[in-house]
DNA sequence: CGCAGATTTGAGTTCCATCAAGGCGTGTGG
DNA sequence: CCACACGCCTTGATGGAACTCAAATCTGCG
């Protein structure tokens, strides 16, 4: 039942590598200066987790903070619970992004994950990370360095949520879909959304029922072809425009 | 010209503590066994900057990040730029909380902080600190909890932006600063707001007409008075009910 | 005392949430 | 293979909250 038993043999970070061209693990050790007894050091606190089924939660709110992990396929979506049972989407992790970083530190989580379908992830447990980070200076960085990251797209998300038309806001999400499969080497121009209309207009702020209608209008004007989950970008440069803030009027800010 | 010559001496952790009862600083050094010799090396490290005049900027986005900073007195807001000049507030800082967190790691600052009235605060230089932070144990696991209660934070602040009414979010604020004002020694219930309107909305995601017009709601209400900058509350508990999502419809999430 | 910026107030408009109903698609059982 | 049912998505109609524009008032400051 425990990873890293037979039944779930640890993975070498060379078959992360090869598992996932920019999983964040690379993400995590490349830029440091890891010599070869470092990266099986690394190699050895590696577990494989249980696939998780759609629906899974990886992670509760609530629950100690053991482990960091890296999603290997599939797709996971993390939210917070306001005291309602109204949740807010805060992230979705795509292969070879890291999930569970707000969770450290406070050594609990803050927020649930959930796979949007059938998903596997690579465990990290965080103590031997940490551990481990302590040994090579360049590792603290990077875990500094990653916290920053998640600290900056949630500045960004949040500009996005209280500063933008419905439009924008979507928009602006597909794009950010668009380059982060790019860089996993798949098409920017057509991809299937792993989640559904409702997750996405959490996620922005919208009602669903809003989330399609600027989904039609989308379509309307030629931008865009949907069919259910799968949408192709057909005029990628009208929908950057719409990014930058074309019809979106100068609010507060500054005013003269 | 540069701080920590002659002209601004170095100060002590010693005197930190003393100017400031709940000062970050000590958040930050407090739940770490420190021993005489680690609290003096942390002492000089830490330089008193210029003071700044209201408007004056503390650092600007892009700049190279170079140090923490934590507010000895006066207040800061922090927001970032979109690529319109348009730009949101992601934070307040008041005295005995840390500034620049968000930089750490890449390296280079993603945001603008700008005094709000005459402040002075107190330089960290960052390097030094992580340096530091390599010999005491305590102290990196404590760097890591700082920059994860931001991202909670943060996360916070996007659900009541994203789900809750104008009336919400300013209720919702206030109590916050109250709280804040508080663990400062100072009234929760009756202070002076540092911010204009204008910033106040920009934070919460308002146009600042209707800022004010949930000022007069309020007050008609008799939830508050307001004078000016200075507000006090007259019922507690209304505003805190308010935050429960009394009168807050169940948007998205959830709705059968 | 007068200017400039901040705040308030008013009127009109827009965008989006809500309520409600209908369509599509997938999975299950016959 | 088809029928049915449930959930997800779409579409329509409507109302309201908040934004915009515009102007008056207030505030601080030189």
């Amino acid at each position: 039942m425990t990873p890293g038993d037979d039944a779930y043999p640890r993975i070498r970070l060379y078959d992360i590598r090869k598992a996932c061209s920019t999983c964040s693990l690379r993400e995590l050790c490349l830029p440091v200066a890891l010599g070869r007894e470092d990266t099986e050091a690394l190699d050895h606190i590696v577990e494989r987790d249980h696939p998780l089924r759609k629906g899974d939660k990886l992670c509760r709110s609530g629950q100690p903070f053991a482990a960091i992990y890296t999603v290997l396929s599939g797709s996971l979506k993390s939210s917070t619970q306001g005291e309602n049972g109204e949740d807010q989407i805060i992230a979705f992790h795509l292969p070879g992004e890291l999930v569970g970083l707000d969770a450290i530190g406070a050594g609990r989580h803050h927020s649930t994950t959930e796979a949007l379908e059938t998903t596997s992830v690579c465990k990290i447990p965080f103590s031997r990370l940490e551990e481990l980070s302590r040994q090579i200076p360049g590792l603290q960085h990077q875990l500094l360095r990653i916290m920053s990251k998640e600290i900056f797209d949630d500045h960004e998300l949040l500009q996005v949520v209280a500063r933008r038309s419905a439009e924008q806001r979507l928009a602006i999400l597909l794009l950010n879909l668009s380059q982060r499969f790019g860089r996993r080497g798949l098409s920017r121009t057509r991809f299937r959304l792993p989640m559904s209309r409702h997750d996405l207009g959490n996620y922005l702020g919208l009602a669903p029922e809003t989330t399609s209608r600027v989904f039609r209008r989308f379509l309307t004007q030629g931008l865009l072809s949907v069919t259910g989950k799968e949408i192709e970008f057909l005029d990628l440069p009208a929908l950057q425009a719409l990014t930058e803030s074309p019809s979106a009027p100068p609010r507060s800010s500054k005013q003269g």
